[in-house]
DNA sequence: TTATTGTCTACCAATTAAATAGGAATTATG
DNA sequence: CATAATTCCTATTTAATTGGTAGACAATAA
């Protein structure tokens, strides 16, 4: 049930396109710096952003990477979908792309396939009515108290 | 987001001592054989399970697990907890052991860790309110249909 | 034409998950 | 008591995934 490092890196960059106004583009290079990302790593997560329809960039000098969508229309689930894959419990229970998964082929998987399919559906619902809006609002917050204060708040 | 191997077993290995009365019990042998589960790794999950006092057992010959508690009263989350660890989609958003992640110490980190310690209890939620009982009696609903059937079953 | 930027693919390193191994401790039973 | 069956515990090995790096290539603005 652990987010990984890279959908991390997504939500980050995201946010970070998500102060930027639309029209203007961001680099790679500025979101990485800016929010301490190794930079070619960030640059797959962007990548991988971009075929989810997530993002879209412009290229040569002067180019970069900004929001194709509003960010109260992306869901977390969206993102986190984009990166790491299908968000069902299990391989065989996904609603999106479902793929046999070993030991799926006998009787007793097949009820976990059902109940996993209905905790995925949940988990999907919480975090799909979580939006990029929602997340910039929380970072812009944040980012206007110290942050010595917010390190050790529990 | 994706269930381990390893708590998969357990939930097939749970679902067995549940379809056995309380009393007796079932050798790791005896689940490993139905479950088609390799006895050794099956072994530290059984063993996982009953550190955190979800089943009981008895050594020696004639010996074997059982549920130390009503089906009823464990449920899915516990199992996974159990065998996974915190549902936390982050490390340091766990309401059970908070663990301060790396790159956790600076102002991005704070808000994502408040977003996710909510979905965190959202997914909590779900997991808990299924017991070991519901999976059970799913278990016992597709094993009385045919397996070929159920295997094509979509 | 050149500097800057994204695109793509392959690769390597580190971590985690899955499985295996083997001996110690415990207990029923002949 | 001796033995076989069983859980307990820890270490090791193997496989898979994740995290990160590298470099050649393509596009574009100036």
């Amino acid at each position: 049930m652990r987010l990984s490092k890279k959908s991390v890196y997504a939500l980050r960059a995201l946010t970070c396109l998500g102060a930027s106004t639309a029209s203007e583009v961001v680099s790679i290079h500025a979101i990485a710096r800016q929010e301490r990302i190794p930079k070619k790593f960030l640059e797959q997560v962007l990548l991988a952003l971009k075929k989810a329809g997530i993002v879209q960039s412009s290229r040569g000098k002067g180019g970069g990477y900004a929001l194709r969508v509003a960010p109260a229309q992306v869901t977390l689930g969206d993102i986190i979908r984009a990166i790491d894959g299908p968000l069902a419990p299990l391989p065989c229970a996904s609603a999106v792309s479902p793929v046999k998964c070993p030991g799926c082929l006998d009787v007793e998987s097949c009820w976990l396939r059902g109940v996993m399919t209905e905790v995925g559906a949940e988990v999907s619902a919480v975090l799909d009515h979580i939006t990029l809006a929602d997340l910039c609002r929380r970072a812009a917050l944040s980012q206007r108290r110290s942050p010595h204060v917010l390190m050790y708040e529990i």
